[in-house]
DNA sequence: ATGGTCGGTCCCCGA
């Protein structure tokens, strides 16, 4: 048997519930990250997933961020519910969890990256502290020697190939090369970009802003990422950036990214 | 055609 695993910014969990039961129903993967849920734990329409046979957990805040993690198979142990690194973060935009399969377990976190815009300033320095401390969790997670899928809105475009038109974003926070730097070093640990990995073709996006005609005109970025462990990566078997989502009435400006592993 | 869109919250911020 194999295990899906997939990531999307729904950009409000309450604004998208339709669109995302639906598609829940039509692609039943094994688990999805969530990022920009908006809304607190208490606020989560849990009950509505649950009944689609999904464990819950989520790490949510009030009006911005948040994060969750559905899962089908048996949630073993919700290891962080924020990154390491600084107590005095309090946005919510990290939760992991190990997470039963047919083989064994892996481990999964959904990950809602800082946009960091504008830079420089304040914003960019909160991601790139932000991805410093990412780093330094995913090379603990190595030591683990076990899959480990690091899933979520990365808010990085890792090559010129990933966006409709690189100039028109030159200086933005999503492609300054310090941010790719970072991105890069992550990889350096030893990580693998799923997608990269299975497909890797250019002008696959899992963005479009809602301004500007950009969906129609398909003038988006890929910035959506699966990272794999050497573990994860060697059980990756597909990848696919479902593009039906952002068609919809009531899309989220995100669409969905599933990696199929045999594991 | 030099603008334009969402979502959450509260009269503006974040993306």
């Amino acid at each position: 048997m194999s295990l899906s695993v997939a990531s999307w910014n729904v950009n409000s969990i309450k604004a998208r519930l339709p669109n995302v039961i639906a598609w829940l129903k039509e692609k039943r993967p094994d688990v999805v990250c969530l990022q920009e849920i908006k809304c607190q734990d208490d606020g989560f329409p849990r009950l509505e997933i649950e009944e689609l046979g999904y464990n819950v957990e989520t790490v949510g805040q009030k009006s911005y961020n948040g994060v969750a993690l559905l899962s089908m198979r048996s949630i073993d142990e919700v290891a962080l519910t924020a990154l390491p690194g600084d107590e005095s973060d309090e946005q919510a935009r990290y939760v992991e969890a190990v997470i039963s399969t047919d083989t064994g377990a892996v481990r999964v976190a959904s990950i809602y990256l800082p946009n960091g815009n504008p830079a420089p300033g304040d914003k960019f320095d909160y991601k790139l502290g932000w991805m410093k401390r990412l780093r330094e969790r995913a090379a603990e997670l190595l030591t683990y020697e076990e899959p480990v899928i690091l899933a979520g809105d990365y808010n990085i475009i890792p090559r010129d190939c990933d966006v409709h038109d690189p100039a028109a974003w030159e200086g933005d926070a999503l492609i300054r090369s310090d941010s790719r730097d970072a991105f890069a070093a992550i990889k350096w640990l030893g990580y693998a970009d799923a997608f990269e990995q299975a497909d890797g073709r250019a002008n696959q996006y899992t963005f479009w802003d809602y301004q500007r005609g950009a969906w129609q005109k398909d003038h988006g970025i890929r910035i959506d990422h699966l990272l794999l462990s050497p573990q994860a990566a060697d059980a990756l078997e597909g990848v696919e950036i479902d593009k039906g989502p952002r068609g919809r009435e009531k899309a989220s400006d995100h669409t969905p990214i599933i990696g199929t592993f045999a594991l």
